[in-house]
DNA sequence: CTACAAGTGTAGCACTCGCTACACTCGACT
DNA sequence: AGTCGAGTGTAGCGAGTGCTACACTTGTAG
């Protein structure tokens, strides 16, 4: 049982569970220890969850790469409409939940949420700038105009008020 | 010391403290009182908490007709360069930080958290309304684009990335 | 064979959490 | 004068928190 191992299933746990209720025992019990034995391998709990986000962020990278389409969309509306489609899902459920467990904690100062949270947001923008038309005239523009309506209209989606965010995606130019 | 004395203290200890670490004792104490009281007057924590947000979005309301502007904006694009440049301002942080909060305990299923965040959307969706060009084609839809557009910006730059959502005000039409 | 370090189980510490039991004061009404 | 209910202080319960002390088993290197 190393880090390695354990990650996979702290995960899984933290995906159903929620970021904000994770705590050291019953963590640990999903994962086969004790919560002795998390603090052995990762030191204290900010560690463990820095290690949890960084991992979360890789697996959410993935989850990207095999739930989209592979092609290019027909223009930046239709993308942004695709991606919010996608993160829809019920699949998508428990990264948004966590996801907004780390927005906030991000909010509240807590400088082990920053870095991953900036990483998914870049990773998820390279992936906007990859599936923008190729006679988009400025994909780094588009991409982060198309992050920006996306990211608004899932919040709105989250507090339910989705037909503001809809109405939102269907105003992108492009 | 009823209900509505209690709220006002109840809420700037919130605003300081952030909703998520929010417990009875340091909110008791914060108001003078004892959590025993507290819980006399609202039942259970859930209930203080849900009268808490009604109070902290009337607060918002406020806050938003002192701090805007009274005339109107010369396009969508202002409009909503001006909310996110004057929610950007350290007095609105506070209420940025609860709002996270909300808004992941909305994620989390959290029912208490779900209405107050609705009414706090649906007054900023009305504020905006009101402070668009008169000669919008379509004021409600207006609104929607330019609320999207700023909530996405704002989360963006509560985790670390400003430029992608600036990028996206910048590329809002109107 | 021995010594040492990695890994692990048991038990517990000091603390916070939401919430409750019980006794008490005090003002209002009969 | 007596009763009752609203309001309040003290004290504590049982559960959960992150974290630690200590003893123990291994596998490995000298």
């Amino acid at each position: 049982m190393s880090r390695e191992t354990l990650l996979p299933l702290l995960a899984s746990h933290v995906m159903e569970h929620g970021l904000a209720a994770a705590s050291l025992r019953p963590l640990a019990s999903a994962a086969g220890t004790s919560d002795r034995m998390l603090l052995y391998h990762f030191g204290n709990k900010e560690a463990l969850v820095a290690a949890l986000l960084e991992y979360l962020a890789g697996m959410f990278a993935n989850a990207l790469d095999t739930a989209f389409p592979q092609e290019r969309a027909p223009s930046r509306r239709a993308c942004a409409k695709t991606v919010y489609e996608i993160t829809g899902r019920p699949e998508f459920a428990p990264f948004l939940r966590v996801w907004w467990d780390i927005v906030a904690g991000c909010s509240n100062n807590n400088a082990a949420y920053f870095d991953p949270a900036g990483g998914i947001m870049d990773v998820l923008l390279a992936w906007v700038v990859d599936h923008l038309p190729e006679s988009d005239p400025d994909p780094q523009a588009g991409a982060r105009a198309v992050m920006t309506v996306i990211e608004g209209a899932q919040m709105l989606r989250s507090v339910g008020r989705p037909d503001v965010g809809e109405a939102g995606l269907a105003a992108l130019e492009g």
